[in-house]
RNA sequence: GCCGACGUAGCUCAAUCGGCAGAGCAACCGCCUUGUAAGUGGUAGGUUAUGGGUUCGAUUCCCAUCGUCGGCUCCA
């Protein structure tokens, strides 16, 4: 998560060190036969488009992650049936074994083959400028006109294509879905209907790809969130605005407890601050200059304004700034769970994932120009280690350099941007760099986690900042008696809660480990005559530290099981006459395993070994 | 905010052409006393998101608002 501004992913400067070799993910991809079969599957879309709407206009269709998409301006909707008919057109056309060729035309050529398609002509009278590519990207040289030609249809295209269409295997393409996309991605154009698709070399990998989306569905957060009574969103309350339950609320408190002790440990401190602040302050950060469209309308208090505050950092230095600071001091580190509130527009929620009040795991570091190289090494080692207590395994880093207009002098940057990656090299992570992707105000790290299924999800980031000290003028007495400068560093290693829990949702699916889980252990009793034991085990789970619940409902042990599985509670323990008489519990566990009778305290030790590895 | 789809009981979903709003699960009250993924009978549950309009009559057709979903845009 950036503090202020965008999280910058420049697709032009994404290189990946790995292994001391320095790899282009993208051109890596823009080079395989993959590539090619989705662009081109792309085209031929385009074809059964408009052979289905003959006055339809086409926009572009490039090849995207996993697939493609194809924009275009049409007399009306599309329906799902589209879908199908356009799908089952394209396997025709496929199966007709057309040839795709490519001419280099002139821009007056290349017009008149498109007079009657006006984003077309606008793409030619760009490319004919030599400023944008068909994507609209910016380009250094001026291209090349060319087309590809499919049959009857033909498209401006850079390509590469698939020489014939018999390259495309027709059961390995599917049609996903139709959105709304605009003209060059910006809102003041008109309003295009975009088919979404993907394409594969093999039925196989397509089956393959459709399970992954499957699967995504069945570990939807929200979903799973609803049926595990986590946590609601509700209209009377506000989009955006999340109410944690009390299973959700005990999985924030066992989250929130663990951070508090492991930053207890490492030299934080815990600072608390309030939800609005008055306008000035917001002034002096700089945040009603830059940052204003993401906050609320100010809250009159005796003709005074104040805001909802959407970062914490403006306080966390007034703390800083209450007293002369020593050097003696340094580093400072304040740390606060603090909830902050940022304007959404109407169509961009998403359950826990994107909200208009989140509360951030923030903190920020205030060091000596000496220390910061050691603070850099300390705060991403300390980084890696909470996410790998939360079962993040696979952590990818990326880094973000200067961009071309920035704050604070350059020796400082260079310093920042030498310290951050020196660290990483030392941690051994896999790190990409983003080359003039930082924010204005300082260079930063980014960490992604992969998921279960093999996600990335943005979580911590680590980030300086040469503006704030100036703007709120921070000082520390130096050795020599004179104020100096300190270096700031924002960081957010869970980022905000809200979205950390749904990550964590969908990572589990549910089944969250055992540390985690708001009830451990479910004592699930045969017979009415097994309660009064089932309490008893109870009592001593609960002084051995263990979340147990009794399932003393009347029914049967069949339906306790089925309703424990679906909870995903990860031990239930089954109480009939065999155990009673020998003071043992039969142990289920959630993933259909079955270890069967065991003694109370044999199962005990079990719980507690597995709390303790945070399994 | 924009494009499209959608909003019926706590949940999942029905309701023909505009003609008495229904089922399963959950809840509640019973019966059954159970050995590894749903035992069984009954009861209750609704201003069909909200507000207007058309109509003899609206869950159904029209408009607005709120919200949800898929995207765009924005961004954490």
């Amino acid at each position: 998560m950036s503090f202020y501004s965008r999280p910058s992913f420049g697709r032009e400067c994404l290189f990946n060190y790995f292994g001391g070799r320095m790899i282009d993910k993208k051109a890596e991809y823009e080079s395989s036969k993959l590539y090619r079969i989705r662009h081109s599957t792309a085209h031929i879309m385009a074809q059964a488009v408009l052979e289905k709407f003959p006055e339809g206009k086409v926009a572009i269709g490039p090849a995207i992650d996993d697939g493609f998409y194809y924009d275009f301006d049409l007399p009306r909707a599309l329906t799902p049936e589209d879908l199908e008919s356009i799908e089952k057109r394209m396997r025709g056309i496929i199966q007709s074994k057309v040839k795709f060729e490519r001419k280099v035309v002139s821009a007056d050529e290349a017009k008149k083959v498109f007079h009657d398609q006006p984003f077309k002509l606008e793409l030619i009278a760009g490319l004919e400028e030599g400023k944008e590519d068909e994507d609209g990207n910016p380009i250094l040289e001026k291209p090349e006109i060319s087309l590809y030609s499919q049959g009857a249809f033909t498209d401006l295209c850079r390509g590469p294509h698939v020489d014939n269409s018999s390259e495309i295997n027709p059961q390995a393409i599917k049609l996903l879905s139709v959105a709304g996309a605009y003209w060059r991605g910006d809102e003041k154009r008109p309003m295009l209907q975009r088919i979404y698709g993907t394409a594969w070399t093999t039925p196989d990998e397509l089956k393959d790809y459709l399970w992954r989306m499957e699967e995504a569905k069945r570990r939807d957060h929200r979903k799973i969130g609803h049926d595990l009574d986590l946590f609601s969103i509700v209209e009377e309350v506000g989009a955006g605005l999340i109410l944690w339950h009390p299973k959700g609320g005990k999985i924030r408190k066992l989250i929130e407890n663990f951070w508090t002790q492991e930053h207890e440990a490492n030299g934080y401190d815990f600072v608390f601050t309030p939800h609005i602040g008055k306008a000035q302050l917001w002034e002096t950060s700089g945040h009603l200059g830059f940052y204003k469209e993401n906050m609320y309308s100010p809250v009159d208090i005796e003709g005074q304004q104040y805001f909802l505050k959407p970062m914490n950092c403006p306080f966390h230095i007034h703390i800083y700034k209450s007293s002369l600071r020593s050097y003696r001091e340094l580093p400072i580190r304040y740390a606060e769970e603090g909830t902050v509130y940022r304007y959404e527009r109407s169509g961009v929620m998403h359950g826990l994932m994107r909200v208009r009040g989140f509360t951030q795991d923030d903190a920020h570091h205030f060091c000596r120009p000496d220390q910061m190289p050691g603070e850099i090494d300390f705060v991403l080692g300390f980084s890696l280690h909470i996410l790998r207590s939360f079962g993040f395994k696979d952590i990818q880093a990326y880094l973000s350099t200067k961009p071309e207009k920035s704050v604070g002098n350059p020796e400082q940057w260079t310093a920042a941007e030498k310290a951050l990656e020196d660290s990483l090299k030392r941690e051994g992570i896999d790190y990409q760099v983003d080359k003039g992707g930082g924010a204005f105000y300082g260079p930063k790290i980014d960490l992604k986690v992969k998921d279960a299924i093999g996600r990335e999800w943005q979580l911590s980031t680590i980030q300086f900042d040469f503006n704030l000290p100036e703007r709120f003028d921070l000082n520390y007495i130096g050795e020599d008696g004179l104020p100096h400068r300190p270096y700031m560093v924002h960081r957010a290693l869970l980022g905000s809660l809200e979205r950390f829990f749904g990550v964590l949702i969908e990572h589990y699916a549910g089944a969250f480990p055992v540390w985690l889980s708001p009830i451990q252990a479910t004592l699930i009793p045969i017979a009415d005559r097994h309660i009064d034991y089932a309490y008893k085990v109870a009592g001593d789970l609960k002084k051995a530290g263990i979340r147990v619940n009794v399932d003393e409902r009347p029914e049967r042990m069949n339906a306790k099981i089925r309703d424990a599985q679906n909870q995903k509670i990860p031990y239930m323990l089954v109480i009939g006459d065999k155990e009673m008489e020998n003071n043992e519990v039969a142990l289920r566990l959630r993933n259909n395993e079955n270890p069967g009778p065991m003694s109370v305290t044999a199962f005990i030790e079990q719980a507690k070994d597995d709390i303790e590895k945070k399994i």
